[in-house]
DNA sequence: ATTTATTTTTAGACAAAACTAAAAATAAAA
DNA sequence: TTTTATTTTTAGTTTTGTCTAAAAATAAAT
C-alpha cells in the first residue's frame, strides 16, 4: 500500500502528464501540489525507488505503468465518491471536490467494488468527467445520437449531424453547445420530444433536434 | 482539527474509560492500542496541552468535555458508517470494522449529516451499540414491553415483567437473556405473535411472553 | 519498613514528509 | 561562446509520531 501523501504526488503526475507531452517538470508539480520543488525532488526519488515513476535527474518524472494504474485507481475512487455525495447525500457539484480528496484514499477493494454497484456503475463523475474502472480503461463509447438516450442517461455533445446555419443558430440560442454534458431528464412517449438538461438550463426539445446532435456517453 | 493520531487516542480513552472508575492507565492505552507505554505518554501529553484531557504524572488520564465530546463524534461517525456499509453496501456484519476505523476519520460536517439523513436516523449500528448524536448524546429510549415494537424495530432486553422460573426457564431454553439484542422479523396481526430474531436464531413467540419482556431502543 | 516488582516517565534516536538556503545543472541571452 | 537567468538538486533542519533503554515513581510483598 501507498502512502497518502505518495498517492497525491502520482495523481498530480497523471494530471500534469496529460498536458506535457515531454516529463513532468519538479516546479510544476510543486505548483500543482502548493508545496516546493525541494520536497518534490525528495518524494519523486522514493516513488522512482518504489517503480512508480522513471526518473533521471535533472529530466522530468514520467508514470511507469504501475504508477499510472495506481493513480488511476484513486481517480476512479474520487469521482466514485463524488458521484455518490451528490446522487445520494445531496451534495451539489461544487461541494463535493474537499470530501472527495479524503475519502479517495480509503483502502478497501470491496468498499469500492460494492460502491459502484450501490450507484450502478456510472460511467461519468458530476462533472462529466469519465469514471475509470477497476483496470484503468475508461469506458470509451462510440457516439450516438442524442435520440438514442433513454431518460436518466446523459453525454457530452461532440458533433451535429444537421450542419446548417438554421440549426446551429437555434443550439446557439439554447445554448447547447460542443463539449457541454446534456442530461436526459424526461423522455415523452408520445412525440419522442424531450427535456433536457444543459448549461444549467433545462429545456424540451422535438425529435428534428435530438435526431442530429452526437452525444458520447 | 485534530490528526488521525489524536483521534485514535481519544476514542481509546473513551473507550477504556468506561470499564475503569478512575483514571485510564498510560499501559491500558498502550495495550489497547497496540503500541508502547512510553508513546502514550508523549501523546497523552500533547493532547494534555490541547485540554482533550487531564492529565497528572503517574495519575492516569481523564476525557475533559471536550476530549469527550470529540471521541463521541468519531464514535458516532464510526458507527454511521458501519450502518451504510450493511445497510447500502451489503457487507456483513464482521467485515465493516476496519474499514469504518478509515472512514470515522473523514473530515467534514455536511457529509455526516446528509449521511445520518440518507440511512434515516439509525439509532444503533449493525452490532446493536447507540449511535451517539450530533451533540455526543444517545438516545436513551425508555424501556417498553416488547409487544409494543412493531415489525422491523429492534432492541435490547433489558428486563422481564414476569419473574417466575417457569417463564425464566423457557427464555433460557429459547436462548433470549439479558443484554441480548431482539429484533422483530415480523408481527402476526391475527393472535399479536412475533418471528423475532436473537443470538443467531430465529423463533416465533406469543403474546404470553411478548408483553414479559421489557425492551430498550 | 525495607526490598522487590511493576508501572510510568524521561532521554535520545529514527522515519516520513516537509522546509530553507546554498550549490549544481540546464536553458536562455548577449 | 561566454554570461546570465532559471530550474533542479543537495545538505542540513523541523515536526509528528513512534521506538528502545534507562531512570524514577508507585505498588506489592516480605
Amino acid at each position: 500500500m501507498f502512502s497518502l501523501s505518495e498517492e497525491n504526488y502520482l495523481k498530480a503526475i497523471l494530471h500534469l502528464q496529460k498536458t506535457s507531452k515531454s516529463g513532468v517538470s519538479t516546479n510544476a508539480i510543486a505548483e500543482e501540489m502548493q508545496t516546493k520543488a525541494s520536497s518534490v525532488t525528495d518524494m519523486v526519488k522514493k516513488l522512482s525507488e518504489k517503480d512508480l515513476v522513471i526518473y533521471k535527474k535533472y529530466q522530468g518524472v514520467y508514470l511507469s505503468d504501475t504508477g499510472r494504474k495506481t493513480a488511476l485507481q484513486i481517480v476512479r475512487k474520487h469521482r466514485l465518491w463524488e458521484v455518490f455525495l451528490v446522487d445520494k447525500l445531496s451534495f451539489s457539484w461544487d461541494e463535493v471536490h474537499e470530501v472527495a480528496e479524503q475519502l479517495e484514499h480509503i483502502k478497501s477493494d470491496k468498499l469500492i467494488t460494492e460502491l459502484d454497484k450501490f450507484l450502478e456503475f456510472p460511467k461519468r463523475d458530476p462533472h462529466g468527467d469519465p469514471i475509470p474502472d477497476a483496470k484503468g480503461n475508461f469506458h470509451v463509447a462510440n457516439k450516438t445520437l442524442l435520440s438514442n438516450l433513454s431518460k436518466g442517461e446523459r453525454g457530452t455533445l461532440v458533433g451535429v449531424k444537421d450542419t446548417s446555419t438554421e440549426f446551429l443558430k437555434y443550439l446557439d440560442k439554447n445554448n447547447i453547445a460542443l463539449g457541454k454534458t446534456i442530461e436526459v431528464l424526461d423522455k415523452e412517449e408520445f412525440d419522442e420530444s424531450m427535456l433536457i438538461q444543459t448549461g444549467g438550463k433545462t429545456l424540451r426539445i422535438s425529435p428534428m433536434v435530438t435526431v442530429n446532435i452526437f452525444i458520447k456517453q
